[in-house]
Order: structure tokens, then C-alpha cells, then sequence
DNA sequence: CTTTGTAGGATTGTCAACAATCTTGTATCC
DNA sequence: GGATACAAGATTGTTGACAATCCTACAAAG
């Protein structure tokens, strides 16, 4: 309810977030779904992933399919497929008869998002965990954990420390071995990117994310997966409560614009 | 891999789903997506579900575009648009430039799925659990409980049961107040049809199963999260390995069909 | 001044045809 | 005899145009 009208939660994100173009053309994410499929449906949803979570599509922002048919110099149809694979990943939502706006989540859905993305991590790592394979994953785990662990020191290395861990979570995902587990987390990953920097905003925090991350590489190696489960889980719902809560501290200012009667 | 060439576990477990039929139209998720919508893709999504989830489309069969157009009476835009829904909801498998065929999952394939069933239904039961409003679910939910229990105890009401765990399920998250989570739920319904039932066959295993159901409407009823969650993947569980059990023992009459070098 | 009805433009949903690719059957060569 | 190359048919990917629906602006009535 209220996409079109709410306050935008996400505006205010998306201007924490200068870097994040570039982190997303790191990520690998891009060029693994795009560049390998030379599908073009799927070449156009990626770019127009990276729009949307690099903040240049606002939230609640139409997308019309015409403006994208003339803009990629291609034919309605394949942009269509694109925005249902957009919508699919909860980037834009379709209304029908009505096309697809850029998704605009209040903070309980982003709340949402957290809660299942934490039941995932937490099944993705405990497989991990027990998977007997696992030491060829954590042999370049552990460096990217130490990278992390520098990066935490330093107050200036934000921009670094979100994209080790993004990095890592990446290394986990590319891992889990359940397919369709996998693929649920794909399908996660852009989204998520939304908003998981959010909770990392102070030092205090990233301190305490490092040691989530060292405890659940340990559990991961003696292949504790109720452990590496349970950390998971832990680290997920800081984040989130840390995400809510600058969301939440975010929103304040722009109070109760409700109804401006008369201006 | 192999998703040509396999042995095609599901149709022995099509085969012992005669009433499936029945069962879809009576558990209201084909209504639930096809008629308040009245969006074409979505209604033939509907009914080709049907057909795979019943069985009249074997696993490992191709479906072709252009005679499901002429089957419909309606072009291949909106046929397109039904095999990519299928398509996320594992129903199908989308080769590219090769059109679509009917998922034919391994063992170990309907084993991660149950995997995954059981973190998202644990957390859909804890959430429901913390749920302030729980009691009007609760009061629909304590008669179809009751149900079970007689069904149970009866060893030919088999079918019955069946249809009862099915209502249940469908009750659950048809409450559920994560919205995301119950997309999730509502993609993965469809597939789980197809083999949540095998592992149910026998009535040691329903005698378990309604007692599970009964601890986890107590657990819900008393708001203990953690304890619904336990449940929950439990069951899930459970219900996982009897159908691996089934599926090993169906799976092994057909021994290695492997290269018949001559007839 | 507010509300309701209506006409125009804009946008999505659907269709049928064209282009690119894949599969299958056949003939040829080693 | 078996493997390989080629050609014909079949099937998906893409395109541009048409139909149905929705939004906006304006006018008229209360």
C-alpha cells in the first residue's frame, strides 16, 4: 500500500550511496547473469537493476517500456520480459494495466526483507558448514575475512569494508550448494544491496559485524552447522535492527507531510 | 544436469496421484491467482500447472509455444509470459532457444527443496506466532487440526488427510504477515504439491505428523516463536525424508537404464 | 466552488509475421 | 561400417502494428 504517495524511504538511501555503481560492477553480479547468457531480456534487467539501486530510477518512479524500447534501440517485448524479471526481484512492482514503478518499501518491508534473508543466510551457511567440500571455500574465505578485520579498524575505510562484505557474501552464495536455495539468494542479491550497507554505518557496528564474520568462518571450519546457522542468523538481524534504525532516524525529519491542505 | 536423460522420478510419483486434480481445484490457489486477475499469461500459468502438478504432462516433456497458442486460441506473447512464471516456480526448465520442458528434479533435488521448505515455513509459523492477531487464525485453524486427527486414525481416509495438511498449510501462510515470505510460499506451493504427499503414505508417519500439527497450534496458541519454528522445520523434515525414502524405493525397480546397447 | 461526466492522449496487452538458431535426417567420405 | 558435413524443417527470439484500458484535462451542472 501507498507506493505511489509515500515519503521515500529509499531517497534517503540512495544518496548514502555514491559508490554503489561501482560496487555493482565488482560484484561480478553484472557480468555472471549478463555477459555469459547473451539473453537480451536479461542484459537489459541487469542495467536497469543497476539504476534502480544506484538511485538514478527513484523510488515510485514509472518505468515505461516504450521510453526503454527507444532508449536500448530494441523492441517492446524483450523490455517487458526484463521488468518481469525486475519485479520478480522485488525491484519494481507491476501494476496491471498500469506498467511498473521502482519499488518503494516502507521500513517494515525492508524489515521484511531482513527477516527472510535471515532465514536463507542462516540455511546457506549451515550447508556450508556441512558440506565436506568445504575447505576449498574457506581457503579464500578467510583472507577476504582478514581484509575485513583491517578495514574494520579504520573509520575512514567505509566504502571498503561494505564492499568485503559484500565480496563475502558473495564467496558463500557462489558456494551453497543447493541449487535452488542458490537461487533464491541471486534473486535476494540485488535487492539487498539496497539497504545491507545501512547497518554498518558506524565503527562500533563494523566491530562487531568482524567478529560475527570470524565466528561463523570457525564454525564453518570445525563444520559446527547449527553454529554457523545460528551466527548467521545473528548477523543478518543486526543488521537489520541497525538498517531500521537509520532508516527510521532518516525518515524522521521529513515529519508527517500528510494532507498539506493549503500551502 | 541430466535433466533429459533421467530416470524421471516423478512419474512414479504421478502415478499414485490421481486425485491431484481434484485437490488443486479445491485448495483454491488456482482461484486465488487466476480469476480475481484476470490476466491471460496468469489463468494459462494456472492450468498448465495443473497439468504438470497432475501429471498429464510427464517430466522430462517438452512444451512447445506454438501449440499451446493454438490450444488456447491466443498468440505466443501471453504463452511466453505462463513458461516464465512456470519457470520461476520450478514447474518447468527454460533451455535457451530450446523452449521449455517439464522439471524432472533428482533425489537430491526434491531434497533441497524440502530443505528450503523448511527454514521458510519455520519462519512463517514464528512469525505467526508472535503475531498479536494470531487468535482469528487460530480459530479457523483448531477445527481443520481436529480434522486431521480423525483422518488419521483412519488408514483409507488417506486422500482426506492429504487434503487437510494441504488446507492447513494454505491457512498458514495464507496469514502470514511477511509479504515477502508469502510470495516466496505461494511460488514454492505449486512444486510442493507435487511430492509433498508421498512421504505421508503410511499411518505410523500421519500419526506423527498430526501430533506435530497439534504441538505447533499449541506453541502458536501460547505465542512461542521459537518453539513454532522448532516445529515447523521439524515437520518439514520429516515429511523430506519419508518422501526420499518413498522416491529411493520407487526409483530402484527401474535399476540402470543405462545405454540399452541393443534391445 | 465543488463535483461529475466526457473526450483526448498516452500506455499497456495482444497479435501475426520475420529473423536467427537448433534439431533431424540424409548423403558422402574415410 | 562408422563418422562427419550439409540441408531442410521446426522452434524460439524479436519486431512493429492493432486493440483495450487507463489517466488527465476540461467543461458543465449542482
Amino acid at each position: 500500500m501507498t507506493i505511489l504517495q509515500s515519503a521515500s524511504i529509499l531517497r534517503v538511501v540512495n544518496e548514502a550511496l555514491d559508490s554503489t555503481e561501482r560496487l555493482l560492477a565488482a560484484s561480478g553480479l553484472a557480468r555472471a547473469s549478463a555477459a555469459l547468457t547473451s539473453s537480451l531480456p536479461e542484459q537489459i534487467s541487469t542495467r536497469l537493476s543497476e539504476r534502480i539501486v544506484a538511485g538514478s530510477y527513484k523510488p515510485g518512479q514509472r518505468v515505461m517500456e516504450q521510453a526503454l524500447a527507444a532508449e536500448f534501440a530494441v523492441s517492446r517485448g524483450p523490455i517487458r520480459e526484463a521488468l518481469r524479471m525486475l519485479e520478480r526481484d522485488g525491484l519494481v512492482t507491476i501494476l496491471p494495466r498500469r506498467g511498473a514503478i521502482v519499488t518503494d518499501p516502507s521500513i517494515a518491508e525492508v524489515k521484511e526483507i531482513f527477516d527472510v534473508r535471515a532465514m536463507l543466510n542462516g540455511l546457506r551457511d549451515r550447508l556450508l558448514a556441512e558440506d565436506p567440500q568445504r575447505a576449498t571455500v574457506l581457503a579464500v574465505l578467510e583472507p577476504e575475512v582478514a581484509r575485513l578485520t583491517r578495514f574494520a579498524r579504520d573509520a575512514k575505510k567505509g566504502r571498503e569494508y561494505v564492499e568485503a562484505v559484500w565480496t563475502i557474501n558473495r564467496l558463500l552464495t557462489e558456494a551453497c550448494p543447493n541449487t535452488r536455495l542458490k537461487k533464491i539468494l541471486d534473486s535476494f542479491a540485488r535487492q539487498t544491496l539496497r539497504y545491507s550497507q545501512l547497518g554498518l554505518s558506524t565503527p562500533q557496528r563494523r566491530r562487531e559485524s568482524v567478529q560475527h564474520w570470524q565466528q561463523l568462518v570457525e564454525a564453518i571450519r570445525r563444520g559446527d552447522g547449527a553454529a554457523a546457522e545460528r551466527i548467521a542468523r545473528e548477523r543478518v538481524t543486526d543488521s537489520r535492527d541497525g538498517a531500521i534504525k537509520a532508516l527510521q532516524q532518516a525518515a524522521r525529519p521529513e515529519a508527517v507531510p500528510k494532507m498539506p491542505k493549503s500551502a
